[in-house]
DNA sequence: GCATTTACATCGTGACACGATATAATTCAA
DNA sequence: TTGAATTATATCGTGTCACGATGTAAATGC
């Protein structure tokens, strides 16, 4: 009975030693990049999520107004924790809650000038980090359409 | 006065519209894949962290045994942090924890046998996910050296 | 017009990481 | 060799963040 393919998981290639250490290497490096980020971000006053979620609100592919529900969807978390991450940078002062006039149970999310300010900073040390890195940021972000 | 640069900081190109969106489709494309991996992870009953934490001890570069403070290197965490996850992995009979004979302050982390068998499953399944989608695993990972 | 769906909000919970602090083993210098 | 400094791990209290479950209001569909 092992003569056979088993039919419900095709036979893989037997993982080796240099598999695990090419992930764990290449988790290692997405950890060092994320470290950074994270650095410059809380030396911003931001913590990390705040930092991301100003960047999706801003770079946003739709160009459009965000939404609770736009940004949720743009970080991969649910909406609830979106709603809280937006009212801890309302709190910060760092992003202003707009009622949309489309959709009134739709909330707009806009940047405070302060925000534009801080994001601006942060944009420009993680262009230099990643040209500087050399990790292909543009071909990566590429991979977003099909997924 | 503003003819001058900014002695501090050098003047740098300003972050156009397209900067702002490669930089929030490159994070898009990060959590995506870090989603990918959560989900699997889960699937075969670990956290993201345990699973990162066994990828950690199996694929170490040293390639020797691993103890807690070579485990929150790798992971980037304190080492009480690494403690606490440790703990957790154990409770769970993925680890063993091994008192050094080099060293009896340190302890080393040894894999169970089902540790041995999930991490092996879930390597597989983000060999897979990483080659289907396209990111160059083995060129980033290389960037670890330097930084 | 009324049921369903959609968008956002609230609440309680749990995982995780951290700083501060503690303890044991090792090292090193006098 | 002994005691101070260092290193490795452990413990504890705290804060952030995301989640599921649940609730409410606005929009949509038949």
């Amino acid at each position: 009975m092992t003569r056979h393919l088993d039919a419900k998981k095709a036979r893989t290639r037997p993982i080796r030693d240099a598999d695990y250490k090419a992930l764990a290497a290449f988790r290692h490096a997405l950890r060092l990049f994320l470290a950074f980020s994270e650095t410059v971000a809380r030396e911003a006053g931001l913590t990390p999520q705040q930092h991301q979620a100003l960047l999706a609100i801003k770079g946003h592919p739709s160009g459009g107004p965000v939404s609770i529900g736009d940004l949720a969807a743009q970080l991969l978390i649910r909406h609830n924790s979106a709603v809280e991450l937006v009212n801890r940078l309302v709190m910060a002062g760092l992003v202003d809650k707009v009622a949309s006039v489309d959709d009134r149970r739709q909330v707009i999310l806009v940047l405070t000038g302060e925000a534009e300010a801080v994001l601006d900073l942060l944009s420009a040390s993680h262009l230099t980090e990643l040209r500087r890195s050399g990790v292909p940021m543009m071909e990566i972000a590429a991979l977003t359409e099909e997924a």
